[in-house]
Order: C-alpha cells, then structure tokens, then sequence
DNA sequence: CTTGAATGAAACGGGAGCGTAATGATAGTG
DNA sequence: CACTATCATTACGCTCCCGTTTCATTCAAG
C-alpha cells in the first residue's frame, strides 16, 4: 500500500479523531496493543508473553486485563496444563470492538483518496510555519 | 486507498506497537488529535475551537497545550488582535516528529502488502475463537 | 516433603488526565 | 465608566495508569 506523507498523517488524524469524540471506553495506547496482539497473532497469549512484546512490566499487563475484562472485550482463563498461567483469550464482544475499529479505518482510508491527490508537493507543507 | 479489514487492524496494531515500545513522550489520543489537528488544519487554532473540534472540555485543550509545548512540540501565543484569544502555533520539533510518525505510518503500510494478501477470507478469522 | 523458581496479582506512592466550578484578564456595550 | 460576556487558566476532587516491590499460588527438582 502506498502513502504520502500527509496522507499517513491524515488518515492518523481522522480516525485518533473520531476515537476521541466517540468516547467509547476510552483505551489507552497500551491497551489497544494489547487487544491487537491478541486478537491478531496466534495463540496462547499469557501476562508474560504480552509484556515482553509490548516492552513493558507485568503489572501494565495485568491492570489492562482489568479494565478490558470488565468491559468484555477480553477474558481470563487460567491454563490447565501450567494453572500458573493465565491464558487471555478472545470474545464476542472484542471482536465486534475490533470490526467496528477496522470498518472505521477503512472508511477513512478510503475517504483519502478524493482529497489528496498531489501527494509530493503537499508532503513538505507540513514544515511550513 | 483499498483495505481490508485484517490490513486495517495490522496497520493499526504495527503503529501501536512501535509507539507504546518506543517510549517516545507517550502522547495521549487527545494530545495527539490536538497536534495532529494543528498541523493539518489551516490556521488559526485557539483553545476553544480546539475543544470543539476534538469534543472535549477546554481545560483538556489547555492541559495537552502545557504538556505539548513542554516537549516543544506546539507553541502558544496570544492573539494580538484579540488578547483573551490564545493562537496555537506549530514547531520546528513538533514538524520533525510528526514527519517522523508520517514516515514510520508509510513504512509500516507498505510492509503490510507482503503479510496478508488473501484479505476476504481472513477477515473474518477475527471472529474466530 | 522441602526447596527454589516462576507466574500473575495486589499494595504502594507518584504522576497525569478528566470534568466541574471558580478565577483573572480582556473585550464589547449601554 | 460600570456591566456583562467571553476567553483561557487554575483549583479541586476523582479516577486511572505507571513502575517497583511484595505476596500467593503453582510447578519442578532434589
């Protein structure tokens, strides 16, 4: 896929933009990491292995299964085979989050086309002062 | 642009994931509307039409300000025409950082075309549990 | 069974963000 | 010159997130 400059930072914008006015539960960047990664690499996804991917400590990770589990978009379950793990798995509810995230994206993805067409010389507008 | 939804997701997530791991002043999603705002919408950008904007209060707009231009990434000066009026004003540093994101959104984009190629059937693998 | 390692969670203190409400400065109006 | 409106900011109480440290549970090894 290919994309200017201000057309990355367009499509950054509007849809940063339109998470911030929807005022759905309000995810930190940490937690969307933490969504994404689970619902997109494979599993099993455990407390340790979560924070090692996104570089932070475990209590970051705990604390985001908190507040993700409590509004549904992620679940707990402790592994049979090690019941020192916790395995974090996916949900209805999560995954309809993420549909609607996606349809969004697209949206504005596709809204770019028709407004930015003269993609190289606008590029340098963004040091203009 | 052309997406699919699992394109979107990816994208979303890569960007994500290079934020929160590369401990950059971990901007806010309000912070980063504000700056992103100001540097793609034409001037002049005060505080309150910044709050409508984004949908929030003004103390929120004057918060992100204090913390933005304590990393230099926006400036503050007062209008000269209308002294209560306070016009937000783009940086040198706020304009590399944001060619910076431009430019790691575009290389996370094109990396995105050799990952996932079959778009239709795997997205609904988001479903899956 | 005991010991040591590993995992996730909880406790703690500090810092930052939020919205509401109050404050101070400036502009417009009669 | 009051008087009011409008702008941005500050103060306040609350909530949440962060990293460090401590704790409880579970496994594995001797």
């Amino acid at each position: 896929m290919q994309l200017s400059d201000v057309q990355a930072l367009k499509l950054w914008h509007d849809v940063v933009l339109e998470q911030v006015r929807d005022e759905l539960p309000d995810l930190s960047l940490r937690q969307m990491a933490v969504l994404l990664t689970v619902y997109l690499e494979p599993p099993p996804h455990t407390v340790r292995g979560l924070a090692e991917k996104l570089g932070v400590t475990k209590p970051v990770i705990t604390r985001a299964l908190n507040a993700m589990s409590r509004h549904e978009l992620l679940e707990r379950r402790r592994d049979p085979h090690d019941r020192r793990n916790v395995l974090v798995q996916r949900t209805l509810k999560g995954a309809l989050y993420l549909e609607a995230l996606a349809e969004m994206i697209r949206e504005k993805a596709a809204a770019l086309d028709g407004r930015d067409s003269t993609s190289e010389r606008e590029s340098r507008d963004v040091h203009g002062n």
